[in-house]
Parts: structure tokens; C-alpha cells; sequence
RNA sequence: GGCGCUAUCGUCUAAGGGUUAGGACGGAGCCCUCUCAAGGCUCUAAUAGGGGUUCGAAUCCCCUUAGCGCUACCA
């Protein structure tokens, strides 16, 4: 039975590399039948925000692939303590009663053997320790690595490969913090033993402490999980993404308020490090879940391509383009009614379903319906310059033949999209314009702009009065 | 510094001993066309460097270089 499990930690805001790491463990458990589990790994009291797991929340909750199961670190306390001191029983760990700020400095370099571990404190005899601890002298647990002889500790990684480092290279880590607190590495351990986590997907980042928690397993007398690690997201510059040096385009919410599809931008993340090997680029949520297959990750860190100018990665917004025409026209109607809703305009269902195909493949945000539908809705169009009307290899007193030309067709015209093309292109004709002279001053009247959807739908969706209304007030501007 | 990982067009990537090194985004151009899009076609641009192994390396091995990660009583 396959488990996983995403386990951040709330001290920031959901990270776009920490939405990815979540998105490839859910599509490994989907794929397998597996079970999600959402764990929130809040070990460190110090640095825990409401903020931040409020935002965990408002990123997963936007990207709606949900989870099956959840915990929370801090209410497992007991479980890390007692595992810990199991741990200890075996003499597996030892009492470091060196204080926090001896030692650590300078374990960097020279000499190895400080490095390893702390002068004095591994040697320790069982009852020196219990006297001291007994005593009242802090400590932090550390881990006793086995290294007299060192040993070469392996594991198979699904997406790295076989991995081996020696314990002569892994220092006495901390189990438990003089504080009482629990470590990250033995905290996530003794959890991923007693949730019975099936395979770790986590960042690169964890790929050379796995040998640490290696070590862990072992001596809970459990066996280790399989490991997939993913590589990593950085900026252009190659450095990884921070929210003080790259901004907003490190939060998943960016992207949700940029006006994303929560499936593309899933698509999205999914190509950075891995891909289907068959030259798919948009794939729906389903089309994920069956391609998904841990042969498919790279294992080169991948560049998020935004820039200072542009925030967005443009194979992100190419790819939401494409999502946003794969939807249906209720589906699109739904997803920009509150982007018009919020941008103060008044509108029913009907004609919101009317607009929606004219702008479809013409938007590649739901945030950009606004600017491309905008003259749908308001009563008066924004002020434009006369010189728009006129048309191509024409003038203004063309422009304002054309549009008293076009009012009288329009007048009786029958308003729909072949009603209207044959009305207007015999204008044209008898006026001996090109239709694309008779239709441009026609759509800057109606539009109040060079740039909009096909003349006669939008035509029709203004309806007659409106049209008129337009062509009498570019006809005055004309004046 | 030590240990580990990585290295194909600007970016995301395919090709896991034999290909004119493929696709996508972006950019440029053409076609289509009532504008803008969408779509179609064409072009642009890459195997970090050096040694091996081999009849034959992007692919396997070694070295160099570069980047990233870990090296906390952070996660």
C-alpha cells in the first residue's frame, strides 16, 4: 500500500517548489491508489506562524487536490521522546552536555574529529551521563553514527539512483534539543515510521540527509521507506527562490490572483523536472495521474523563467492560454464571472455566456477578460481619438461614409452573424471599400478600440440600439 | 574546507553507443483573415572543457570547470 506524505513547515508562505513537491507526491499516491497525507512539521516553536499555515492552507485549498489524511507535529510530542530515548536505551545515542555556544563555530575545516562530534561527550560512561543529566545539566541527545569501523550506508534512490555515503562523512546529529524540543530529522523519522509512509518524495535538499535518517530507521528497528528526491526550482540566476530576493513569484498565490487555472499552473509545475516522454506539454489533472511515473524526473535543478519586467514564467501563461480554451463555455463563463464581478460591472448569466466565447482564445488570464470584454458592459466607452475610426488606406471622410453608411444597414439589418455580414459587405461594395474598411471604423464606433473581438458577433451581443447609439457618437467625434 | 548531487538551444526538456541531436515556450518571418487572437508552415538556437573506452559517444569511465545542496540544539 503506497503512503506519502507532504510535510511542510510553517514558516513562510506556501513556496511554488513546495506546491510541486506536494503535487508529485499526490500524483504518485492517485496513480498508485495510494493514500495522501497532508503533516505539518511545526517542531520549531520559535519560528511557527498562524500567516504562514494560513497560507499553506490558501495555496493547497486554490490548487483543490486535497489529501486524505492530517497531523500536526506538535500534537505527537510524547511519540518523538519516547522513541528518542528507545533510541538511547540502545546506546544508540548519547548525552552532549556541551553548552549551545561551545564547539559550534569552528567545526567547519580542520580538524575532522571535532567535526564528527564534540570533544569528550561520546566517551561518556552511562553513569557519568545519568549523574550530570541528573544534576540538572542541559543536553542535547545526539545520535551515535557507527564508525569504529565506518560503514557505507546505501539506499536506491527512484529518482537519483544508488546513493552511498560513509558514516565517517555524517556527524553526531541531534535527536533532541536541550530545550526538550524534537530535531526535524528525528521528528519526521519516528513519524514516517509510525504513519507507515511507504515512499519519502521530498526536495533535493533532503537527498544527503537521507543517510541520516537512514541511521534513524534503523535503529527504531524499522524498515526505511523508499526515497524519491526531486531536484530542485531556482531563479534565472541559479540561485534558489526566496520571497526577500525574488518577490511574489516564489508564492503559489501569485499565481492564483494573476488569474491562473489551478490546472495549469499544476501543469506547469509538473513540467519543471519531469515529463512525459512523449512530447505532451498541456495535460489535463487525469492526463497527469496516468503519465505519472518517477522515471520521468530530471534530476537537474530547473529554472523558473520570470524576469523583473515579467513576474511570469511565459510557458506558464502559454500553458494556462491553453487551458483556459480546453474549458467549456459555462466552465470559462464561471471562471471570469467574479473577475468582472470584482471588476464593478453588472452582468447576467446569458449574456456573460454570450461574451465568453468571443474572448476565449483571446485571453491567456482570467485576469485578462476585463481588458478584452470591458466594452460589453459599460454604458459610455471610455473617451478614444477620432484618428482611430479612420480606416486603413482611407481617411476621416471615409471613415464617416462608412459609418452613416453602416447606421442605415444596421438600422435594418438582421442581427446575427450572417445577417449582418451580408448587409455590411454590401455597404462596402456599393460604397467601393474594402470590407475591412467598412468594418474597422464600424468596430473602433462600437468598441471604442482597434483591437476586439469578430465584428459581427460583437455586433450582435451589443444588440441594435447600442450599435446605433456608438455610431451616431463616433459620427459626432467625426464632425 | 569536507561530503553529496548535477551539467543538451535563452528557458522547460527528448534522445540511456549509430538520429540531419527531436519537441515546447520565447523571438523572427510567411499563410489564413474584418482588427486582435487562434491555427498552419518556415526560420532562430544546444550536447561546459579535456582525456580515455569503442569501428562508433550527448549517451559509459576519469579529470577539470561551473552550479546547487548538506555540513545547526532550522526545516
Amino acid at each position: 500500500m503506497v503512503r506519502v506524505r507532504f510535510a511542510p513547515s510553517p514558516t513562510g508562505y506556501l513556496h511554488i517548489g513546495s506546491a510541486r513537491t506536494f503535487i508529485f507526491n499526490w500524483l504518485f499516491a492517485r496513480k498508485q491508489k495510494g493514500t495522501m497525507i497532508l503533516r505539518i512539521d511545526d517542531t520549531d516553536v520559535e519560528r511557527n506562524t498562524q500567516a504562514s499555515l494560513d497560507s499553506i492552507f490558501d495555496g493547497l485549498n486554490w490548487l483543490g487536490l486535497g489529501w486524505d489524511e492530517f497531523y500536526r507535529q506538535s500534537e505527537r510530542g510524547e511519540l518523538y521522546a519516547k522513541a528518542a530515548w528507545a533510541i538511547f536505551d540502545k546506546d544508540l545515542a548519547y548525552r552532549d552536555f556541551t553548552p549551545m555556544s561551545a564547539g559550534g563555530e569552528d567545526k567547519s575545516g580542520d580538524a575532522k574529529a571535532a567535526w564528527l562530534c564534540n570533544p569528550g561527550m561520546r566517551e561518556l560512561s552511562r553513569a557519568e551521563s545519568d549523574r550530570r543529566a541528573n544534576a540538572g545539566e542541559p543536553f542535547v541527545l545526539r545520535f551515535r553514527v557507527p564508525r569504529e569501523p565506518e560503514r557505507t550506508i546505501t539506499f536506491t534512490d527512484l529518482v537519483y539512483g544508488e546513493q552511498s555515503k560513509s558514516t565517517a562523512d555524517i556527524e553526531d546529529f541531534a535527536l533532541l534539543r536541550s530545550n526538550g524540543g524534537v530535531t526535524y530529522h528525528h521528528a519526521s523519522c519516528v513519524d514516517d515510521a509510525d504513519l507507515r509512509i511507504s515512499h519519502i518524495v521530498r526536495g533535493q535538499d533532503h537527498l544527503s540527509n537521507t543517510f541520516k535518517h537512514i541511521l534513524i530507521f534503523e535503529a527504531l528497528g524499522v524498515e526505511a521507506p523508499r526515497f524519491a528526491h526531486l531536484p530542485l526550482l531556482t531563479a534565472p540566476d541559479g540561485a534558489k527562490l526566496s520571497k526577500r530576493k525574488h518577490g511574489p513569484v516564489v508564492s503559489v498565490t501569485t499565481y492564483r490572483d494573476a488569474g491562473f487555472l489551478p490546472q495549469s499552473y499544476i501543469n506547469f509545475l509538473c513540467l519543471l523536472g519531469w515529463n512525459p516522454k512523449d512530447n505532451r506539454e498541456k495535460m489535463s489533472i487525469d492526463e497527469l495521474v496516468e503519465a505519472f511515473t518517477f522515471d520521468g524526473v530530471n534530476r537537474a535543478n530547473a529554472v523558473v523563467n520570470f524576469s523583473e519586467e515579467d513576474p511570469i514564467d511565459p510557458k506558464a501563461l502559454w500553458l494556462n492560454s491553453q487551458h483556459i480554451y480546453a474549458l467549456s463555455v459555462p466552465e470559462l463563463a464561471a471562471a471570469i464571472a467574479p473577475v468582472f464581478t470584482a471588476a464593478g460591472y453588472q452582468f447576467d448569466e446569458a449574456k456573460l455566456l454570450k461574451i465568453t466565447p468571443l474572448i476565449q482564445e483571446r485571453i491567456k488570464t482570467l485576469n485578462d477578460a476585463v481588458g478584452a470584454a470591458d466594452f460589453f458592459f459599460v454604458d459610455e466607452l471610455a473617451p478614444y481619438d477620432p484618428a482611430e475610426l479612420t480606416p486603413q488606406k482611407g481617411d476621416a471622410a471615409m471613415a464617416l461614409r462608412v459609418l452613416e453608411a453602416g447606421r442605415t444597414a444596421l438600422e435594418t439589418a438582421e442581427f446575427n452573424h450572417d445577417g449582418l455580414d451580408s448587409v455590411l459587405r454590401a455597404q462596402a461594395a456599393a460604397l467601393g471599400v474594402k470590407a475591412g474598411q467598412m468594418f474597422q471604423p464600424i468596430r473602433v464606433a462600437v468598441c471604442g478600440r482597434k483591437v476586439a473581438p469578430p465584428l459581427f458577433e460583437t455586433l450582435e451581443v451589443l444588440g441594435r440600439e447600442t450599435c446605433l447609439k456608438r455610431i451616431d457618437q463616433a459620427v459626432l467625434k467625426l464632425k
